[in-house]
Parts: C-alpha cells; structure tokens; sequence
DNA sequence: TCAATATTTTAGAAGAATTCTAAAATATAA
DNA sequence: TTATATTTTAGAATTCTTCTAAAATATTGA
C-alpha cells in the first residue's frame, strides 16, 4: 500500500464521519477533522485551530471554524469543556472522562473515567436530571 | 435596641470586612457587600449585582461592580466559579463545596463538600500542585 | 480642622471572543 | 447539466469585560 493509499483511505475515513454527521464534506471540514481527529485526542480553541489550519495551508475564515466546531458538537463528534471565562474549549475524546486544567499553560488533559471516582452525590434538585457532571482539577506548575 | 441601631450594627460589621481587605468603605462597596454578604450565600453575575444596585437605589457602574468583585475576590471574600463560557459567576460561599449548575436558568446551587466525595485521583502531572477541584453537576430540568 | 495624598469611581472607549448577515461559492440531486 | 440546498466568507454586530484618565471621595497627620 503506497502512502497515497494510506492517506486517501484516511481522508475517505473522515468524509464518511462527515456524512454520517448529515454534513457536507467540503474542503474546510476535511480539513478541519484531519486535524481534530486523525491523530489522537485534542483539546483545542477555535483560534488555536484556525492558526493550524492556516498553518497547513487551507484557506478558512474564523466564522467557518466556529460554524464547525458547533456543528461537530451537535453531531456528538466533539464537546465542549468549560474551564475558562475567557474561551472556549473543545475536546475530540467523546468518553466519559474528567480533566487537568493547567491554569498557566492554559492546557487540558484528560483524566480517564476509571482513575476517578465521584462519590455520595446527594439528591438531585426537585425535578432534575444530570446532564453531564464535569470534574475539573486546576493544578498550576511549582 | 432599635432598627436603626441594628442597621448600623450590620454596616459596621460590613465596614470591618471591608476593612479588614485594606479597601476603603466607600458607599458603593457597602452597598455591594450588603447585596453580597448581609443575607446568606449567594451566586450572581455582575450584570444582575449591579441591577440590584440600582435597584437599591443605590448610583454606581457597572465599571465599578466589576472592580469590586476582583478586589473582593483577590481579598478572598469571594470566589469565582467557571460554569458558563458566556458570563462569570461570583460566589459568597468559601467554604469547601461543589455546585449543581441548573443549565436552563443559568443557577448555581452548592453541594456540600461533605455531601460529595472525589476519590482515586490519579498521580498529578509531574511538576504540578492542585490549585482547586471543581465538581459541576449540570441538571436540566425535566 | 484642613490641606496634602492616596484611593476610588466613573463615563465612555477599547478589547476580546463569538455570533450574525447576506451574498458568493460549492455540493448534491434530479 | 441544471436546479436546489448547503456552506463559506468578509465584515459588521453583539456581549462581556477591561482600560483610561479625569473627577470625586476617603484618609492622614499637621
Ligand atoms: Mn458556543
Ligand atoms: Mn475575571
Ligand atoms: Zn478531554
Ligand atoms: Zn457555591
């Protein structure tokens, strides 16, 4: 299998998750899953991903980057992670799962499920349902 | 004792906390710590401190209102809470304790800390501290 | 008490992140 | 291919928050 293979079969991977998220695979949401979910987990801000975007080359506007990422997110493809009043994070790993925050790095790391335990969790309010419970440990460098 | 008497019982006590920051009590910082500090523990925005502010009659900005909830944060008579990528939540609350986050009102609850019990934290990133551990229950209603 | 000094408040401008608008471009279906 | 639906985009708009620098207020200490 020549490395042209290996990578069309890979874009081929994306554009199918494209579709089954009934979107279309354009130009930029190609290109933008490559970076989001062809190699590993990632925690990432629009910006961040717009640079790289740029960075490799592919001509997208910030509005398209916002309009993908929410559109990703409604199709269950990312979430969001609110750790920070300023901006807004958004991770690919769809597990349960909790999170780092280095405060002065700005950076998310993923602390999987089975390595925390939240326990005695008390009544819900009158009426409720959880929709999700977000465990965030904020640790700083020493 | 009268209720004039009691009244400036609660102001004094309010001017020492004020005090005690090494801010001055100016007449809007009373008023603020009154709203904030004179019945119970609450969690509020600065959007809807400053209208009750005005409310109370009392004339300030909302300049102002964001000042006074970073220096009564930096003093540690407040904390914030990142709940909402959209806007910051102040809370009166410092004692130990996580939050039911009610995401159709935009409401903080607090849970007790001894109400809930974080468990099997892994290793921490080499080289870190723990600043905080913020558990979020996010409930919708049903 | 009364300046002198330090702090605070404020209006309005500025900044940063995000969303909106509506027109041009692209993708899909017939 | 042509018609239709979706997407992208530039730039304007919006929202929340911070900044600026001038006026107001609080404190100090003679
Ligand atoms: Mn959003
Ligand atoms: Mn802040
Ligand atoms: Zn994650
Ligand atoms: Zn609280």
């Amino acid at each position: 299998m020549t490395v042209d293979q290996k990578e069309s079969g890979l874009k081929a991977n994306l554009e199918n998750k494209i579709r089954k998220a009934d979107l279309r695979p354009t130009k930029q949401r190609i290109a933008l899953a490559e970076l989001l979910f062809a190699d590993g987990n990632r925690h990432i801000t629009a910006e961040i991903l717009h640079g790289e975007a740029l960075e490799a080359g592919v001509r997208i506007s910030l509005a398209t980057i916002y309009n993908n990422l929410h559109q990703f997110t409604a199709a269950g493809l990312l979430r969001e992670v609110v750790v920070d009043s300023t901006k807004s994070y958004f991770d690919t790993n769809m597990d349960p799962h909790h999170h780092f925050f280095h405060e002065d790095k700005g950076m998310l790391e993923d602390i999987h499920s089975s390595k925390l335990e939240v326990s005695n969790l008390p009544d819900l309010p009158e009426g409720t349902n959880i929709a999700s419970i977000d465990v965030i440990v904020r640790v700083t460098s020493n």
